[in-house]
DNA sequence: CCTGGCACTCGCTATAATCGAGTGCCAACA
DNA sequence: TGTTGGCACTCGATTATAGCGAGTGCCAGG
């Protein structure tokens, strides 16, 4: 579709604006990059590519910015393939990661890793927990209508939940509805509550009632479990960033980071295939990204994958932030394996 | 010390900057409020209150803006008393909290009503845990020589870790030791867990040797549980406000607010008194706060108590957001009690 | 089809002029 | 002695103007 000089042109032209956010003119594309021809020839070429949508002018007269088209191309065919960044970074954070056994650590340690590593924001989301087995519940009296519900599943993750019950119940009876549920949830997904549920409701002794209650919260407890999963960390980074020297800038950005559910929405929403995904400015269907850039995959296999990612703005340098993602997602998939 | 118009003049004028964020000149200091008597006489008093460092001129022949100092005398003995929000408000929070089971979903929506009432960002330390009884502990095999404890206080909360043996352990005597501790910890509070390990750890038995194990990896847990008490949100309300227009103002800020461990000390040294307290602009020790003040108070009695706050610019309405986080703890304090 | 040259555009910076809110000071006054 | 009106002065902010320079589009020649 594009001539072999102009991806040439294109990729220079993005290469040098995402190093130095400056628009880039013709006569530095040619000396900065080993482009064979004159600085007319370029300026030919980036009317072309203004042309095709790839670059715009931010005043007539100036140099071109990438739009993000623009980036869109380069991402898909030309920057380079590998992306991977040098062993050294590579080494240092799985030494860090290696030292972490709790989930809710590893998650922000990853975060901590990825962040620092790419200099954007980096979001992670824990590894799903619906699709865990369960190992065992624990029911405990917290009052007369209370009760606290504990799960724990085969990979060690807990969860807790305070329920409020319909009725009077003694804590032995309490003891006893744990004894049966232990006895006929263990080893069971998360997601085989449901029909679970249906089977035991019709038996409609005081106890069962109970069950059915609890099973209930169990259900909403894992439901709800996943607004936490969501973490994120660097704000800072990007507030050094020139293009976000106005604060308003960044203030969509930070609104959408303060709001678990609404992190959780994008990442699920943008994680529909099982590759990493590349969402650029305008391509994301928050509005609040409309001029950032994220970048995602998930990690894990089957019974516990999460997803983990960065953003950053739309300059942002795509090859080696994917490159980052990617072991990172990587390493988070053999540690967790 | 000062003069009755002296702090008259005060008043007025930290009142004024607070509402416009502009240096406030003698003129419109004697027509918005009723002083009596001209701008000369004013210019006097403003001279005066220079000299003994309560305001300052950001340039020579331009508007005073108020000192930290002239802030301090301001919260210490000039605003209204009361500070107390409209009725609506408190019951508008009220209405909101009383819904929540969940002590950490309990904290979210604490900070949540405190920073759309404030409008600033709202910090909150959930209950001490160290300090809580201990209902049961859980103790699950998670392979040879990992094991997963979790830990039930008696006021709801449940903490877990993951431990590293120094044995293989089968289950069964996992399920032995987890008799054992939950006979001897029942009702004991955390604290009393490290007098506990040295009177099991000299009996010497394999047994013992791995209650000891887990005992210090409970009290790890504890300690480091500390970490993910900290909440915070409402950045985008800084960031909406003129000062905070160069996002270079709010670095330090949110990079204290994404460092958990350094705000759980910031929090807990300013909350030396049991009562509400305010650190203004550079009376906090932390540098990053320098340029922001500080309010936050405890709430809860005894077993549980925790702190909830605000951060927000110098030049904040000290009246209203101490009065809003006042009623804020105390109808927390009555919801846990 | 490429290239050097040239006129043109236009944002950025520097300089100068003006404006005005606010001050300090002083002399007059209660 | 304390208060007040008046006045000269300061200085940041705003506006206007000029010049610079990076960059462009276009054209004519190779």
């Amino acid at each position: 579709m594009l001539s072999d000089r102009r991806r040439l042109v294109l990729k220079a032209l993005v290469e040098e604006y995402i190093h130095t956010g400056e628009p880039v003119g013709s006569r530095s594309l040619v000396e900065r990059h080993r482009l064979r021809c004159s600085s007319a020839t370029v300026r030919n070429e980036l009317g072309a590519l203004e042309e095709s949508g790839h670059v715009y002018q931010p005043h007539i007269s100036s140099g071109r910015i990438p739009t993000d088209a623009g980036y869109r191309a380069f991402v898909d065919g030309l920057m380079g393939p590998g992306g991977l960044p040098r062993a050294v970074d590579a080494g240092a954070h799985r030494s860090h990661l290696a030292l972490v056994s709790e989930v809710d650590d590893l998650m922000r340690q990853t975060s901590q890793v990825l962040s620092s590593l790419t200099h954007y924001v980096a979001v992670t989301l824990a590894p799903t927990i619906s699709l865990a087995r369960i190992r065992r519940i624990d029911l405990l009296s917290m009052g007369l209508r209370r009760a606290l519900v504990v799960l724990i599943t085969e990979s060690g993750k807990v969860l807790n939940r305070h329920v409020e019950l319909s009725e009077d119940v003694t804590p032995e009876r309490l003891a006893e509805v744990e004894r049966a549920l232990n006895a006929s949830l263990d080893g069971k997904r998360a997601a085989e509550l449901l029909p679970l549920r249906a089977v035991l409701q019709p038996a409609r002794s005081p106890q069962d009632g109970l069950i059915s209650v609890v099973l209930d919260q169990i259900i909403g407890c894992l439901e709800e479990a996943d607004r936490d999963r969501v973490y994120h960390v660097g704000v800072p980074e990007l507030l050094a960033l020139p293009e976000f020297a106005e604060s308003a800038r960044l203030r969509p950005l930070i609104g959408l980071l303060e709001d678990g559910i609404a992190m959780l929405e994008t990442l699920s929403e943008v994680m529909q295939a099982n590759e990493i995904t590349v969402r650029i400015g305008s391509e994301n269907t928050r509005s609040e990204l409309g001029e950032m850039s994220l970048i995602v995959t998930n990690y894990g296999t089957g019974d516990s994958d999460g997803i983990v990612g960065v953003i950053g703005p739309t300059r942002m340098d795509y090859q080696r932030a994917i490159g980052v993602v990617r072991t990172v997602a990587d390493d988070l998939s053999d540690l967790l394996s």
